[in-house]
RNA sequence: UGGGCGGUCGCCAAGCGGUAAGGCCCCGGACUUUGGAUCCGGUAUCGAAGGUUCGAAUCCUUCCCGCCCAGCCA
């Protein structure tokens, strides 16, 4: 038997794992699933699920099948079983050859439903759907038996086969279980089963004019595949005393229905209904837009897929409704860029300075270290020339209390490079903004040389103006101003809250030329601003796009922040 | 007012009768050629009230608060 891993955070559904495998309980074995209806792209929430799942198989031996629960065709596409296969790689997990759908099943379920008619516990109704929610009864109320459930095993039997092929319009009837109209679980009060739709389903085609529903496809799709540990998200607890009916009835293998708390994040919208119309109604450039909470977005952004399953891990299962601060997720991202990023300059908005005793024509090739947290990625060589751009936040002329930074008559270091000071500003006589600045340097400061100790308060990035590659940055924000989206203004929705500067597009961005060999996707720390990828779409050798994955902690930016606020 | 499930630090979350882990955030400080990273240090008595017990976040009772359920969605 395997034994669990040491080390990794415990929470009650591995707890139960570990105790169903002491006992011995479906002999040892443990097999999950992950199951997405294909009718929208996976997002965080579906990685936290996809971790569980694949996590507690991998850790003790069992098996996680990738099951498309695609019972609707009216919603589903084959678009989104694509990515949906993508995005499940893409995180790390592989589901060898069991990818499954609950249309495979479509044949079975058939026959179980006959075997429920033939035991008396299915009929089908002639009720309408207006009609069967007022026979369903309320919270408070009983419901009462519809006038259909006592037909006979042969009416039953043949009207159902009827339905199959297609003799009645759509919602002309239904099979439901006959269970009992008076449970105060409403779940339980004679459920739909079957439902007639003339749809066409993206794998069955036109084969089918009844269509199973969640609750009589789910748990026998479980039970075929030998499931043992069905795992699903806690609005689906009410469903459970259904659940086990269906087995129960069917006296077919029972997996175990275990619920846990779905993800919320800060800032962001995790519901498929609000992801859609974002797309739709285009709030954003797609499903993969750097913005949203996709998996696709947050690959095309910049994220690991390493960093989402240590975020996964790290916000534990439990039942209790949360929501977990986005800023976990952001140090999540940074923690493993921050080992595996090389480092490069880059310049967002660009300052010219001028080094006035710097000897013109003269070049430097300068050392840069690769990743000052593992040395193992070298160095590589920047060149240093008299005419270098600096960034525009990285200079005040009248510099606040606490700026470190460049200001008339201060000292700065260039980063691997010398020492400079501010000797003057030149401005346009116009509009009075700040054209150039002018420094001196001082030679005996060369980084690495002896004399180089000399410490002053601040180091700045820096591109030499004549070698630096023009590029196009894109600086993303949260997508939201509320932490909460769904809090609204009064009679505003949640849209209201979309923040209109999520997106901030610089195209006069300077970078190192050898980032010009950057491939798609490639991610690298830019020193002192943050972590940037590559984009996978509008990036190219001739026209470098680069996204903001996160920003780097910033505590002068706090300050500032704090100093204006008193 | 029916049923189901929850309530431990600002946010997640361990704990399962023996005297409150950890992570994130935040605040100090050390170090630093990224105001980065790293390293130290700081911050809760467990929804409330009773009770059982030598001892309770953990057991019992009552109460309060939150979430989910009346799709032929999943």
């Amino acid at each position: 038997m395997a034994t669990p891993t040491e080390g990794t955070p415990s929470h009650f559904i591995r707890n139960i794992v570990i105790e169903d495998l002491q006992q011995n309980k479906n002999a040892s074995r443990v097999h999950t699933r992950f199951p997405p209806e294909p009718n929208g792209y996976l997002h965080i929430g579906h990685a936290k699920s996809i971790c569980l799942n694949f996590g507690l198989a991998g850790e003790f031996g069992g098996l996680c099948n990738l099951r498309f629960d695609d019972t609707n065709p009216s919603k589903e596409d084959v678009e989104y079983v694509e990515s949906i296969k993508e995005d499940v790689r893409w995180l790390g997990f592989d589901w060898g050859d069991r990818e499954y759908f609950a249309s495979d099943y479509f044949a079975q379920l058939y026959q179980f439903a006959i075997q429920l008619i033939k035991a008396g516990k299915a009929y089908v109704c002639d009720l309408n759907a207006d009609q069967i929610r007022e026979y369903r009864g309320t919270l408070t109320e009983p419901g009462k038996n519809s006038p259909y459930r006592e037909r006979s095993v042969e009416e039953n039997l043949d009207l159902f086969e009827r339905m199959k092929v297609g003799e009645f319009p759509d919602g002309a009837r239904t099979l439901r279980a006959k269970i009992d109209m008076a449970s105060p679980n409403l779940n339980m009060r004679d459920p739909v089963m079957y439902r007639i739709l003339h749809a066409t389903h993206h794998r069955t085609g036109d084969e089918w004019c009844v269509y199973p529903t969640y609750d009589f496809a789910h748990g026998q799709s479980d039970s075929i595949e030998g499931i043992t540990h069905s795992i699903c998200t806690l609005e689906f607890e009410d469903h459970r005393p259904l659940y086990d009916w269906f087995l129960e009835q069917l006296n077919i293998h029972h997996p175990q229905q275990i619920e846990f708390a779905r993800l919320n994040l800060t800032f962001t919208a995790l519901s498929k209904r609000k992801l859609l119309q974002l797309v739709q109604q285009g709030h954003v450039g797609g499903w993969d837009d750097p913005r949203m909470p996709t998996l696709a977005g947050f690959r095309r952004r910049g994220y690991t897929p390493e960093a989402i399953r240590t975020f996964c891990e790290r916000i534990g299962v439990a039942k209790r409704n949360s929501t977990v601060d986005i800023a976990m997720l952001e140090h999540c991202l940074r923690e493993d860029l921050n080992k595996r990023a090389p480092r490069v300059m880059a310049v967002l908005r660009p300052l010219k300075v001028v080094i006035d005793n710097y000897p013109e024509g003269q070049i430097e090739e300068l050392d840069a270290v690769n990743n000052p947290e593992d040395p193992s990625m070298g160095t590589r060589k920047v060149s240093f020339s008299r005419e270098i751009y600096i960034e525009q936040d990285d200079f005040r002329e009248e510099p606040p209390k606490g700026f470190f930074r460049l200001s008339p008559g201060h000292e700065v270091r260039l980063r691997y490079a010398y020492i400079v000071k501010c000797t003057g500003v030149v401005k346009d006589s116009q509009t009075g903004e700040i054209k150039e600045i002018h420094c001196t340097y001082d030679p005996e400061t060369k980084s690495g040389s002896s004399q180089s100790s000399r410490k002053v308060k601040a180091t700045i990035h820096w591109l030499s103006a004549a070698h630096a590659v023009s590029a196009e940055v894109r600086l993303y924000d949260q997508l939201f101003i509320k932490e909460d989206p769904d809090d609204a203004p009064q009679g505003l929705d949640w849209t209201a809250n979309l923040n209109s500067h999520s997106l901030e597009r610089l195209t006069d961005c300077r970078v190192e030329p050898f980032l010009t060999n950057a491939k798609a996707g490639e991610r690298y720390q830019f020193e002192r601003l943050g972590y940037f990828c590559v984009d996978s779409v509008d990036s190219s050798p001739g026209y470098m796009v680069f996204n903001r994955a996160v920003t780097l902690r910033d505590t002068w930016a706090k300050v500032e922040r704090s100093g204006r606020r008193r």
